[in-house]
DNA sequence: CGAGTAATTATGCAAGCGTATAATTGAACG
DNA sequence: CGTTCAATTATACGCTTGCATAATTACTCG
């Protein structure tokens, strides 16, 4: 006579896990930490709300998962196609790679905006943004300073850093314009933008590596 | 025996509006348009809940009233300092204010963060930025225009307004990483980039103009 | 194939949400 | 100085929220 009740499959740990968490994701990307419920991300997920419970002591906890995993996956998803036989052709790769899709992608920045104030007023989720965005600078920075030793000129540890902040900037407003609005620019015009100013930050032509793709 | 009623005093409705626009504003900054709970803006504008009721029909409105303001307030405010004689200073200046304080400001970016998906979701609120962002790509494009012919280059109205858009997503990438990373720029660090990247797209040298302020 | 147990569902609770409406009161006016 | 009325407060309602806990059920293992 209970025989209303909702049939259900056990799965592993991991899995559940990653499904809550990629629920978590696509709910932020659209309504915001607040606008995420307990209730809605159990029903993206196709589970009952008191599973949450059962991974997630809290959700909180659920949030920082969910931020670490993305930011995580958005660092290296850049880095993945920055190769090349030279620095200066995997600095150009890179560059443009972190302007096109999937990179720029319009949920990525409906994520960033709805993590944002979260994480400006949560030290645990602070912690992790530091840490992601201290990584892809260094290597953006040790890719800067290998271009210029690769172009004969000297380098200055502190201006090199400084470099790399200026260009990191650059590429993080130009992506997040890009996401933020779509169809203000035409195919391969955020490319052609990003390299050119890129390369009037460094004092040098990426565009002639450029053509590769 | 009634006499523990809150005290009060009548107020006119324009300066009573701008008080709650002013106190929506602070809290969507700090905790987006969901965190700004009706509660939470009355106290903040030392007022109780029932009096927002009185001035908007719903949350709604006063949401939209507070982002038609901010928005009409930041062109305004960006505007304000293109001064110069030649239009080629009056760019450069723009374009400086752009990524100056108060153009740039934390609480801004969490404005921008905090709004970005209620705008998505929401005819009315897409409208109001629509309108005020042609608007300030517009005045851009004027003046990108002007100076080229000043320069005596030629000038395509296609090509003048690629151009604009390119720029003014420079100029808005970097207004957006300077608020987000405020500690992340020496003094003036971002006024040398955004000029030297506007100068790139341009094909001009805007620096020499640059040491007005 | 039957028992055990961890995964999952179901239910409940106190607090907070936006909105509606009734009760008060400050100030302008004759 | 009493009247009047809009500005303001107070209260309440139905719904949603995050969290807690009890009740079930799908697999595993002997």
């Amino acid at each position: 006579m209970t025989g209303d009740r909702r049939k259900f499959r056990r799965e592993g740990a991991d899995q559940r896990k990653e499904a809550l968490v990629r629920a978590t994701l696509s709910l932020i990307a659209e309504e915001g930490v607040r606008g995420a419920t307990v209730r809605a991300i159990a029903e993206r997920a196709e589970v009952t709300q008191g599973l949450i419970r059962h991974y997630f002591s809290t959700k909180e906890e659920l949030v920082l998962a969910a931020y670490t995993q993305h930011m995580n996956a958005m660092t290296d998803q850049t880095f993945a196609g920055a190769e090349g036989a030279t620095a200066k052709a995997r600095l150009a790769a890179l560059v443009v790679a972190s302007v096109t899709p999937p990179v720029v992608d319009p949920a990525a920045i409906g994520l960033w905006a709805g993590f944002l104030n979260h994480v400006r007023q949560n030290a645990r989720m602070q912690e992790v943004h530091a840490r992601t965005y201290h990584d892809f600078r260094d290597r953006l920075e040790a890719l800067i300073a290998e271009v210029l030793r690769e172009d004969g000129r000297a380098i200055d540890a502190g201006a090199c850093r400084r470099l790399a902040i200026a260009c990191n900037a650059v590429i993080d407003g130009l992506w997040l314009e890009g996401g933020a609005l779509p169809e203000a620019f035409e195919e391969g015009e955020l490319a052609t933008i990003v390299v050119q100013s890129v390369g009037a930050i460094l004092g040098l032509n990426l565009t002639d590596v450029e053509a590769r793709q």
